[in-house]
DNA sequence: GCCAGCTTGTGAAAAACTTCACAAGAAAGG
DNA sequence: CCTTTCTTGTGAAGTTTTTCACAAGCTGGC
């Protein structure tokens, strides 16, 4: 069993924080132990949709994207890199772990053929866009982009932003701060 | 010059949004015509404290080390990587792009001859922990943490986490509302 | 079977944040 | 110089989120 105020602790916040959000999923503590361990983390998993595994193409076969790829907590949750994607003749052709790199050109039929609902987009950030917009039109439900531009997409499509440099600019933010303050 | 409105438009965010933001640093518009570009642009670097280059040591020449070694944006907005360090002796000697490779046993010496301030923390979990309260102890102000652990320091040092694999459940979680609602 | 000790679940209060809406001001054109 | 047009800056209103605080309820020990 694990208390709220555990939790809390753990995460970085308040007892009474981590009752109410898990008050909004329903009531599953119990009054005076606190939650099961088991039964939450499966709770958590079925509301983060992590109880049945995601078809993902990695699109760019570059450093970032060469990361990511190897990332074992991706696997670990479900999401499964069935194709990797890229434009380079140099790359196409091979493999990362068995998984071969094929011509981005193929993006439509992937997605049709391998039931692809999320994309990783890791390429330069003029390729990002049309990139966004083939995969969204070929059936593509989400997507995970890490080039610094904003994607405009048709309603219904989830786009999830990741921007490194905003993280550092946040802690050079924050260090001024300080500085400032003395 | 360029409205509040425009401003929104490209951040996903309303005009309002934008004027209550920008006016708690001062009032630096011009009414009926909106903010001019250059000085807006430079008052946001100053807010962020990108008008004076900063130190930065990465610790971890694994794979995604290497991906933020080799990203632009860091040097662009002002982060100087002037030490890279990891454990591996097959590492250590070696240099990317003219930026030695060194022992990380090296991280105390090094804080103090480069004054690094930040340091991207890209080590196993394992090893994240004991690295993160050297490089405080050698008073390095802020880390920049990809490793999936919650690190406790001691007051005073700003943590940025960077956790991915949160970012792709945020997309699961999104995918998996929508597929609910149906 | 009852009591003591904890911890949840949750209304109510407080705080934070966002939106509204408009007076104040700036520029451009006559 | 005056009028029209535009957009800021900001109180006030509205909404959302967080914190408070405590009754309800479970468990273990006696
Ligand atoms: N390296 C980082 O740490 C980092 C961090 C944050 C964001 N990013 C962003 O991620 C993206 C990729 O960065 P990277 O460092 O991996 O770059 P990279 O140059 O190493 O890799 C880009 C890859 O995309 C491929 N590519 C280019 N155009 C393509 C297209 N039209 N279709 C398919 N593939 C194409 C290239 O062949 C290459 O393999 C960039 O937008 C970058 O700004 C990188
Ligand atoms: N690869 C990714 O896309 C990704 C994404 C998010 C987070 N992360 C996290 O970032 C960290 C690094 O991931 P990676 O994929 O680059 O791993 P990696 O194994 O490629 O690289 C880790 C590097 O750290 C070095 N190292 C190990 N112990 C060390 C120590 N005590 N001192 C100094 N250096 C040490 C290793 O020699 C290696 O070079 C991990 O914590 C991982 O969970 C990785």
């Amino acid at each position: 069993m694990v208390s709220s105020e555990a939790l809390a602790e753990r995460a970085g916040t308040t007892g009474a924080q981590v009752r109410k959000d898990l008050s909004s999923f329903g009531s599953f503590g119990t009054r005076g132990r606190g939650y099961g361990v088991d039964p939450l983390h499966a709770r958590i998993r079925e509301i983060l949709g992590l109880t049945r595994p995601w078809q993902v193409a990695l699109v760019g076969a570059g450093r970032i994207g060469s990361a990511l790829h190897a990332y074992p907590h991706f696997r670990d949750r479900g999401f499964r890199i069935v194709a990797i994607l890229d434009m380079d003749p140099a790359k196409i052709g091979g493999a990362w772990e068995g998984t071969p790199i094929r011509d981005v050109g193929e993006l439509e039929a992937v997605v049709g053929a391998e039931s692809v609902e999320i994309v990783i987009l890791a390429v330069p950030a003029s390729a990002a866009q049309p990139l966004a917009e083939r995969a969204a039109a070929a059936g593509v439900r989400g997507i995970l982009n890490f080039a610094p531009v904003r994607l405009r997409l048709p309603e219904g499509v989830e786009v999830n932003n990741v921007n490194l440099a905003v993280e550092l600019e946040a802690l050079s933010h924050a260090l001024s701060l300080e500085d400032a303050r003395r």
